[in-house]
DNA sequence: ACAATACTTGACAATATTGCAATATTAGCG
DNA sequence: CGCTAATATTGCAATATTGTCAAGTATTGT
């Protein structure tokens, strides 16, 4: 079978990313963090689809999160994600 | 809705790059031209699924192909995508 | 024209992803 | 404890993706 398997865990973060809201997110989120309600706000999604998407984001790794009272804030712990955001916007040029 | 939709595009992108096989398609691909049936026994995967991956990354415009008699050779047309690659790599290393 | 080789395409079942609405959890406050 | 605001989770229904198999198209050589 090869090499295709190191391409797994590529794969999945990758998949994880692949996602317009989630690009979104993690544009937003460069360089500041903020509470999923801003997120939902400056997104304009729905709460419960906001916070399942930051989820997603935290559970392979990209986001982390930290509480603040009853809130939540985001923010990117992966920063060579932001590398892959770079390197899509070459992508799309052509 | 803001700024979701020009992510769009590189979600589109990303989508086709997120799966293990057509990583490695690509990565196999990296400076040479081949064949279907080459790709087919260096990844060990059924033709026709072979034939599928490598269409669905050429429909993208990804890769492109040129038909040698009976033959079809797959080669990177959008050499940035090998910057997703690299930077995959590192997102790995953690 | 025929057969062989190389690749493509279509149909299908299994599985995964998505967004939504509703409900649950958690924290702070009085 | 009740009450509220913020966030998380769950159960769908709709849709998308994946691999397999079978049948198809192309091209070459005889």
């Amino acid at each position: 079978m090869g090499n295709v398997y190191s391409f797994e865990e590529a794969a999945g973060i990758l998949k994880v990313v692949a996602h317009p809201v989630r690009l979104s997110i993690i544009a937003l989120l460069e360089g500041k963090s903020l509470k999923v309600g801003d997120v939902q706000s400056r997104m304009g999604i729905k709460q419960s689809v906001t916070s399942q998407h930051l989820n997603i984001l935290a559970n392979k790794g990209i986001l982390g999160r930290k509480r603040n009272g009853n809130e939540v804030f985001y923010y990117i712990e992966k920063q060579e994600v932001l590398q892959i955001l770079a390197c899509i916007k070459n992508c799309c040029k052509n």
